[in-house]
DNA sequence: TCATAATTGATAGTAATACTATTTATTTTG
DNA sequence: CAAAATAAATAGTATTACTATCAATTATGA
């Protein structure tokens, strides 16, 4: 099977972490850790430690660990992005076509064979609970400046455009599909650690069918009263 | 006019801080500081300079600044609470209930004169911007346990039942509140600093009231397709 | 080929942070 | 009013998030 690499907007790293064999174990080692210690638990010495390295060589790759955290992510949503691109491929209903993106955006997220190096179920659990941390900060605006949210947004829009195609007169697209991005991660966090937020059930199997129910019908009912 | 003080759960204090003048002016001054340098950029060293106090003595309050965070923002939820306590009193209309609660929830947050010593618009500027990482963190549980959440689960219980009351078919009342709850945060901080993951327009001084007609056309087409 | 530059990594710092332990002062109460 | 209890101030410490400097390796080109 081929082997793909995502293509990462130049400002999320200093030195590409992809080029090297360092830069690859510093991405696939620190998924393992944040999603172990926590993004605040986290920290370069101790991922140095871990790859038998340094701080300071890291600090090569990644001006600060926010950015690491903004690199991991950014990853995250460009993956989303193609995969969405890859599934709605040749499909011309608008709604089947936001169908297929709210399933992807929601379905379990398993080892994905065109990026082995990429251990896709830690990375989730990432997202669930840190990928808020990347933007709520008080540099946002200068890394926003800078395009470090361009995958985010850029996602954000396409499926806006799926929801623009089925029904021009709704004017909350682009806050609806944000809206739904982030309730899909917040609702199996609560589902986690804070149930009665929630009206799933994470004892059983079906949490992220669940959760996919959720927002379709959130999101289908919204646009199409 | 009668000034009022929310009664806080014990597990989010050491010692009460509205029991003292030190600890009153804890809380004042740490939500200036919140709301200028972001709960990353606060510590409680600067805290004890502004106040002329100590970080030994603020650590008597307050276990860490987490804490600290945490328990500002269960203030806020149990003001949000008692508003829409106060605002739905004597009103049986499940519908105009559920009404009065998402606009009290996305309303523009200006001064309360019931609680003179809290600043509602710089808390509710950290409430939109740092309110997330109180649960964002690997010790959630053990501080669930604490019940330090209590405040926002009962808001949000509270509004579910209004949806349950008008239409009890539907299953996803606690999701779909939560989900409001943090869109309506959610939206703001990306028209300040992301615009477009949004339809609003900052500049225009409808923004409050925009937000407040997609949670309502939200909510409301959701729950009765 | 070999010197030079460029890149990469290792070592050793520093200022700031998040606490803690101990000492000192003040207040409460029997 | 003395003893106990409480509150606050002082002075630490381990860790964190970096930085500056130095050493080793690799690439380049005359």
């Amino acid at each position: 099977m081929a082997t793909l690499q995502l293509l990462m907007s130049e400002n999320l790293f200093l030195r590409d972490p992809q080029d090297t064999e360092l830069g690859r174990k510093i991405i696939q080692e620190s998924i393992k850790m944040i999603d172990e210690l926590g993004f605040e638990g986290f920290t370069f010495k101790k991922l140095a430690i871990k790859i038998d390295s340094t701080e300071a060589s890291i600090y090569r790759y990644f001006e600060n660990k926010h950015r690491l955290l903004v690199y991991m992510i950014a990853w995250y949503w460009n993956w989303l992005e193609y995969k969405i691109d890859f599934g709605t491929q040749n499909i011309s209903d608008p709604e089947r076509k936001l169908e297929i993106a709210l399933g992807i955006v929601s379905e379990k997220k398993i080892a994905d064979p065109f990026f082995p190096q990429i251990d896709e179920e830690a990375l989730y659990r990432i997202v669930i609970a840190e990928s808020d941390k990347t933007y709520l900060t008080k540099q946002v605006d200068e890394d926003n400046k800078e395009g470090l949210f361009r995958g985010f947004k850029s996602l954000c829009h396409r499926i806006a455009t799926f929801i623009n195609e089925i029904n021009p007169e709704f004017e909350f697209a682009h806050s609806l599909i944000s809206t739904a991005l982030q309730a899909g991660h917040q609702q199996l966090f609560y589902a986690q650690h804070l149930p009665s937020l929630t009206d799933f059930d994470k004892t059983k199997d079906d949490l992220h069918q669940r959760n996919m129910e959720f927002l379709k019908t959130m999101v289908f009912n919204t646009i199409k009263c």
